[in-house]
DNA sequence: GGCAATGTCTACCAATTGGTAGAGAATTTT
DNA sequence: AAAATTCTCTACCAATTGGTAGACATTGCC
């Protein structure tokens, strides 16, 4: 009955190697390993995706799709100014949250000589142009502070990926991550993020 | 007179390495490839290091260590709050830029399962709680703004190592980054951090 | 000069890697 | 039911991996 059985599979090997590639990084991500924990032989990853590369390529792919839905689900709320960048915000720290595997592939395909450093980048560009528009619109009507809006951006992605990605710091530095200091460290994002880009109201800076 | 041609050796291998684990990562990396960029054969590698990973945890060593150099050398000026954080930021991001391949391999060794996950804490551990305490004491003298030290520091390591690495973000996106584009980005992130830090009620300036 | 230590090399090796060829089962189409 | 298609498998393979054994050279020391 099951017309589609391979393409469920298809599927799986997507998922099992997006958890993969984004935990152990692509090198150290061997087929062997991923078909057996799937349960099955590494030619039918074979089969599905003609090369390593190729699976990586489809898992970049998928990966960057799933993270344009979570921003447009964001997105779609019609707020402005800061609580639509802590709507965003919130929503990826979700994401990355019950999904760590997204963002360590994230940070693994960001890396020059990562083998696809250029397709994330293809794919996530509309993303890109879309939130320095919205940054350049909401700092001009003057709910943001006025500042280089791509600059802006970076710094957001830094602090957002970084903060998020860099649970492994705490355990590395010592204290066990649980869920209080989670919710904690979202606070503290949220306070740091809200300081950094609300309007300056007083005098602006000379020209 | 180089009675200590050996140790050269070593120090060239330690040094090669480190930039070949933070650029490519420890699982990318082959002895031999190594080697190759030594001019020199694998075994005199494993002379000098039984291992690969014995050789892995020299070079994180050895990184930690000039990491904590950087740290104290912008930390014997005197200065206070923001100024010393800046002082300290401006450090780190000068590193960065001519030895990007220190914050690489500080990105591959905060991932949960590198092979020393927990070595380099061990090794920043002491940098951590210094910062810690330094950033407890300035909010308390008023000098910055109050809220729980530890997760500020992570913010400020996410900002930091995050700005400073995610270069290739930047060509991922489409923009080659130039000098003054990377000037222009340390400037954002200390506007970024000035107003994220400074205290919400000016302080009693400094007497 | 002899000799021991130090340092680099050649020669291998077993295990693992990504990948090919094609057999065999199941399902769909005719 | 036969044929064709789809899917997963067994059987290999060449290249690369980290690592061992030991020859060979160079140096400092007596």
């Amino acid at each position: 009955m099951r017309s589609m059985a391979g393409s469920d599979t298809r599927r799986r090997i997507l998922d099992t190697a997006l958890a993969a590639f984004g935990r152990d990084g692509y090198a150290a991500t061997s087929l062997d390993a991923l078909a057996a924990e799937l349960g099955v032989r590494k030619q039918t990853i074979l089969y599905w995706f003609p090369s390593k590369l190729d699976l990586f390529e489809a898992v970049v792919d998928d990966a960057a799709e799933g993270l344009a839905d979570a921003f447009d689900e964001a997105a779609t709320g019609g707020l402005t100014g800061l609580d639509q960048v802590q709507a965003i915000v919130d929503r990826v720290f979700r994401l990355a949250v019950h999904r760590p595997e997204v963002l360590g592939l994230v940070r693994e395909v960001t890396r020059p000589e990562s083998p696809t450093a250029s397709r994330l980048g293809a794919r996530i560009r509309p993303l890109y142009d879309r939130a320095r528009d919205f940054l350049m619109r909401e700092m001009e009507a003057g709910r943001l502070r006025r500042s280089d809006p791509a600059m802006l951006l970076l710094s957001l992605y830094s602090a957002v990926v970084g903060m998020v990605t860099e649970l492994e710091v705490q355990r590395a530095v010592g204290f066990e991550p649980t869920l209080r200091s989670t919710v904690l460290r979202r606070r503290e994002l949220m306070r740091f993020l809200r300081a950094a880009l609300a309007p300056e109201n007083p005098a602006p800076a000379a020209p």
